[in-house]
DNA sequence: TTATTGTTGACAATAAAATAACAGGAGTGC
DNA sequence: GCACTCCTGTTATTTTATTGTCAACAATAA
């Protein structure tokens, strides 16, 4: 009803910035501070007061000349929009190092990200229980996936299966995907991907440490290393 | 030499992609496949070809008219750009999930990403060893910091512990943090932070997922969250 | 050789994002 | 209630990023 449904599209650059500003109002409000001004946030935040202004705007007015804005209002709309008033149902697709780790994670229960089954392939991990969360074999994922409603599958296997599985998984009703695996995923364009390529984060970093630390490389060239034996998560 | 050593700065958005180019040079390269055109590459990567020229033409001339680039050269020339072509020393702060998990994750030794050592409070790790890395009191870490050159410290600690931390390693002179703590670090300037903040990431996964479901929301308000046992890692 | 095609690197045009500027309503103090 | 300050929401400007175009040159075919 709102401006005839066309309601302009929010820039991704600002829907990135929305869980930090959303992370900032819950530390303010519990420290009981009640109420900020953009230029207040922006210097905890390290950004501009006009770009927090308008970012916000974008969802409409949520705060008051003069006054500024209410933390806990702010918040609570922050979480309304960025839907973390609800639960979410969630899947892992890979019980290795990753896929293990995320579901002993603890806080995304508490924020309301369940996680409700693992899938491996591996025969020592079927039959399992992490956390309480069992782990079921690959081959059962079809049927569980159509009879229970899964909003996002978490893919944390090895980029040779990842590809075949996301289109899998999309056909069969998954809506999200939060994709650990190396890979490009081809997915319906219905189907909303977020990666999380953890290697090229890290190779980002090194590009930087290198360019400071220019050329003449105090690193360790020569560096010893070490040789252990592998297990296979991730692969590549 | 190059002129004048005022080398342009290249900007964010053109180094995030790097180890995306990196990457699917790589698979053409197991491909056996030896030239690509800038064409051909837009086409599989599903970006402009005119991006691609830019983003590498930022780096030097890699390619060559009426033949395109050769992939092995190219693939190489990013490696180094990346600073792939050199071991770096890292260490883990905070034992837990993620931590663990990362520690266990071979492919990073692989590509010269050595973890030497991992660290922690917890007195049940401290002396034990994953896959060959020893878990170390964190009390030992200033003098470890301070007799081995570390270029990157992975944080996955509580965000209570981390700021602090962070600090202290810069000061001890490590280079770089690869940051898995959910707070953002306050850091000396020379020091990189690349952050990964996963809670974020399913956020804004989440967003989109809501924004595509619109409003009307099949999801599930009404999910029956399990009640499971917790265990501290990257506390919220 | 010589013509034709393919493809880069440079640059111009366009789009997106960030920052700054400002008009005016809401609080505040007297 | 009135003057005055604070601070938002919005519009304008600047900066950054992406895309489009083309001359020059290499590769290939005639």
């Amino acid at each position: 009803m709102d401006k005839m449904d066309s309601e302009k599209r929010i820039s991704p650059a600002v829907i990135n910035r929305l869980p930090r500003y959303y992370r900032y109002l819950g530390d303010l409000l519990e420290s009981d501070i009640t109420r900020i001004s953009s230029k207040e946030l922006s210097a905890k935040m390290n950004i501009t007061a006009s770009q927090i202004r308008q970012d916000l705007n974008n969802f409409g007015g949520f705060g008051q000349q003069g006054y500024g804005y209410n933390v806990e209002y702010l918040h609570n709309e922050i979480k309304k929009i960025l839907g973390l008033d609800r639960l979410y149902n969630m899947i892992v697709v890979g019980g290795g190092n990753i896929g293990q780790a995320l579901v002993n994670y603890t806080n995304f229960e508490k924020r309301g990200f369940v996680i409700k089954a693992v899938f491996d392939t591996n025969p020592r991990l079927i039959g399992m229980t992490i956390r309480g969360v069992e782990v079921y074999d690959v081959d059962q994922m079809e049927q569980y996936v159509k009879n229970n409603s899964v909003d996002v599958a978490i893919l944390t296997l090895p980029r040779s299966k990842a590809v075949k599985v996301a289109n899998d998984l999309a056909k069969w009703g998954v809506k999200g995907m939060w994709n650990f695996s190396h890979v490009d995923l081809q997915v319906p364009e219905d189907v909303l991907v977020e990666n999380v390529h953890l290697t090229d984060s890290l190779m980002t970093l090194l590009y930087k440490i290198n360019e400071m630390y220019c050329e003449e490389s105090e690193l360790h060239q020569l560096s010893n290393g070490l040789p252990i034996k592998p297990k296979v998560d991730l692969e590549d």
